[in-house]
DNA sequence: CGATGGCTTGAGGGTATTCAAGTGACGTGG
DNA sequence: CCACGTCACTTGAATACCCTCAAGCCATCG
């Protein structure tokens, strides 16, 4: 579906690539922009594909994965609205890298790999927003394989419900699970029943409680003391 | 140390970041690079602490690792010459973003950041290399994450062991760990008793010898057969 | 109503960790 | 030259944590 310009151009603002950038840079995506719905479930493109668009997420959620020899998978990352993905196709032969699937009804901004090509090499200023995007991304990396070696299931858990809080975390504080609980296991490296089991030793140790995907947190404080003393990154974690 | 300009440029030649560039780009680096000889143990930097250099690494290896509040190192990876750390900070508000220390005696290049930011605004091509690079590093991280929780510890230390060989690795093969076999542990992701007793059931399964650091492994296929089933890439693996 | 999928719970097993002891190589200082 | 301490590494025993397998619950949906 092609948007109109003005609402191309308010979507490209909401993301991290294009929040800061000038209209120079703005007109020509939004002009190429195309929007889809995507219901749960739908295969964005998979790993050694050949890739034609990168992505930005107007709403939803989006798995990142790819699939062992032996045929498990694991769930790199899953990335929500202000989020880009499939761009590293751009250096890697023109491929996906990974596969990329809907995990909850998504609104998608499909935006062409050579504009953004053609685009990096006409504008320093885009290219080094580029590569800033890019380092936070290592960064989270980095901040994850730490999580993976240092901290136990309960705390992960403990960690990923903190960032979905956001910054400004008050006590006492209700919000839901954006995704499948199995999804959200996979997500932080560990199997369905230990994340189920981990949310009960959690609730041992924090005043938290859960009903479904409802969730309230009595203390941040607490929490934030349960979880983080077994991370590098100091609280509060912006990012997802 | 100040290297004559041809010096330098060679080096510069040798790493992932400047071996495709033009002598425009390598001119005013090979100008203001200085070479430093480290010794195992040197604290090249630290967290947070406000950089202006980022660092090609002519030989020996180097540690990069953060520390969690409760006091243990997570390390980030460990690498060798010709690759490029520190050049984070550009992004991250001129601070580095982990430790760095010089894990085997090694030779350094140090240059100036402030350079690589005029240059990346200067030069298309220099910043599309610098893309392609970081582009590469957060495909090996995907990786790193991957082999935390799909491969045993005996299968990531096959892992590591089938990337010290390279890609025209011949059956059968010698060679010798590059560093501590507490350090490639910890850089695996296990403690050193995990790391001793991995190279034990990997004996069992794979033809394989170990005195010290020299390591002769008989058959590099059974290795793979062994290692490789467990993870989503393709052998050979380049990259350490 | 039965089927399905997401989730939970229990029992049992396996893998990695902790704690502890011991070996061997190396460098220092007597 | 030897005694000693240090450090890297190994090995054993006991434990903790997570995983597998299995059963069962509950909500949703055809």
């Amino acid at each position: 579906m092609i948007l109109s310009h003005p609402d191309a151009v308010a979507i490209l603002r909401k993301s991290e690539l294009f929040a800061s950038q000038s209209m120079d840079i703005l007109d020509p995506f939004a002009e190429q922009a195309r929007f889809h719905e995507m219901p749960k479930g739908t295969i964005i493109f998979s790993h050694e594909q050949s890739a034609e668009h990168f992505y930005i997420i107007v709403s939803g959620w989006v798995k990142l994965s790819r699939e062992t020899l032996d045929g498990n998978e694991a769930v790199i990352d899953v990335l929500h609205s202000g989020h880009m993905f499939g761009e590293l196709a751009l250096f890697e032969n023109m491929q996906y890298v990974c596969n990329a699937e809907v995990a909850e009804d998504a609104e998608l901004l499909f935006l062409p790999l050579h504009l953004l090509d053609t685009m990096i090499a006409s504008h320093h200023d885009f290219a080094r927003q580029l590569l800033h995007v890019m380092s936070s991304t290592r960064v989270k990396r980095d901040k994850e394989l730490e999580h993976r070696d240092m901290q136990s299931a309960a705390q992960r858990i403990g960690c990923f419900l903190l960032r979905l809080c956001g910054a400004d975390a008050e006590s006492p504080l209700q919000l839901y699970l954006p995704y499948d609980k199995t999804l959200i296991a996979s997500r932080l490296g560990m199997k369905p029943e230990t994340f189920s089991r981990g949310l009960a030793t959690l609730r041992k140790h924090v005043d938290l409680t859960i009903q479904g995907a409802a969730l309230e947190i009595k203390d941040v404080e607490q929490l934030t003391a349960y979880t983080c003393n077994a991370c590098s990154f100091t609280y509060p974690c912006e990012d997802l």
